[in-house]
DNA sequence: GGAAGATACGGAGGCACCCTCCGCTTAACA
DNA sequence: TGTTAAGCGGAGGGTGCCTCCGTATCTTCC
């Protein structure tokens, strides 16, 4: 164990290529006060093993090797995991852009008439945007776990994403209110999950309608099962 | 590459624990036309094997090791290899079991009065052998991936198990036509697939309910969108 | 421009797992 | 009880994960 010193933690964000950035922690020293630059090798590096990391996934999938990556990235594997400790780390730092677009989306489809149409069509983009990549459903799979905590960035994002379109249907009254974003996130996920089948991208899409369809308050069931909805409380909805 | 002798092959089932049986396959030798029966080391090794493989996959989830199930059956790598040659064998093997009574209770299903609730039940047991089974989600993810069409024994199953529940429903007017079993296998393990998560069984039980409410035939939806449902060819159904 | 020290690099190495191959063992059969 | 096919097991080669630390490089300060 190294002697400790008391340190504070500053940051800043670089544009490091013309649509991606990267966010710097600097560890400044409490008693010099100084705030050292990062090298510009490993800016370098960072963004090369991000360059890597983005075709091999796309092309290999989620399991694919991070020394494959590396090697890719003509660094050593060392680098590679002192920049991104966990192959979830990676993952999200490659499809950071992706679930930003997807979280705009929602911000654009919350001007829509038809709320239900609006959450329609953001699914239905989330689809493309896993058809694209192939790594993207790695990437959700981590969102819709969260497990880390840390990494909590792609799940939150898109449950804001997803329960906003949600919220404006609930209060249009056009959809049920026991769903909750996260519910949806993981369903929709689990859906895509599928992703490496022929044919699964319409599958999926008629499955998200179904879907969509039962997420609807339904004047006939609403009458019928009042009981049973009532029994089962409804789901509190994180902000 | 040894001599080769023209042969044939003959096969029984043998029965080796009160609930499981075993389908040897012996090649028989049309010259002499004998028959052999199988070792009784073999019976006994597959046997433990089996019976590890249940306990580590329980335990572990699907990614278990391989070289542990061996330990624990007391058994050397080899010979695991040997009786389930890929990973998905073994799993196949461990969890046709609990697939075939899944299948037998959609037989049960088939005489309820409420088709559409005989889904839903059946659905709901579904998620209950997930629960219980940590591997068993495993056992899905192949049976709904069913890539290697030989060891296509759960899907088919499964398949035919959905698709009668959902036949009798769509028959009775009370469920859409346009969504296949395959569809529904692949949308329920997707969902059940976030089984890690903590109250996951609750959240899947919640989103299969709207999912069937999504999959009846609903008078208001059916009304508005009689051309977007024309449009989209009806999906063939298998068998 | 050069020295000092912080920072980052890279890959060897230890570990775990996958899967194959083949010499040895053992059970079935006559 | 001998013969022989069937089966056993584990060594070994391959791949990937992740850590650690000696070395190289960059920034800063003079």
């Amino acid at each position: 164990m190294r002697p400790q010193r008391r340190a504070a933690l500053h940051g800043f964000i670089a544009r490091v290529q013309s649509n991606q950035f990267v966010i710097y922690i600097a560890c400044m020293d409490d008693q010099t006060d100084q705030i050292r630059k990062p090298r510009a090798d490993a800016v370098r590096n960072r963004e090369r093993v991000l360059e890597a990391a983005k075709l091999v996934f796309n092309a290999g999938g989620p399991e694919a090797s991070l020394e494959a990556v590396a090697k890719r990235a003509g660094v050593g594997i060392g680098t590679l995991y002192r920049h991104f400790p966990t192959r979830e780390d990676l993952f999200e730092a490659v499809y950071r852009r992706e679930v930003e677009q997807l979280s705009e989306l929602a911000e654009q489809l919350k001007n829509a008439r038809d709320p239900v149409d609006a959450l329609r069509r953001w699914l239905r983009s989330g689809v493309e945007f896993v058809a694209t990549k192939k790594g993207m459903v790695a990437a959700l799979a981590l969102a819709v776990q969260s497990g880390s905590e840390l990494q909590a960035f792609s799940f939150d994002r898109l449950t804001k994403a997803i329960g906003s379109l949600l919220d404006r249907a609930v209060a249009a009254g056009e959809m049920r209110a026991d769903i909750s974003p996260e519910d949806l996130l993981r369903a929709f996920f689990g859906m895509c999950y599928m992703h490496d089948q022929p044919g699964w991208q319409s599958s999926v899409l008629r499955m998200l309608d179904v879907f969509v369809d039962g997420l609807r308050v339904q004047p006939v069931a609403k009458a019928k099962k009042a009981k049973t909805r009532a029994a089962r409380p409804a789901v509190k909805r994180k902000r």
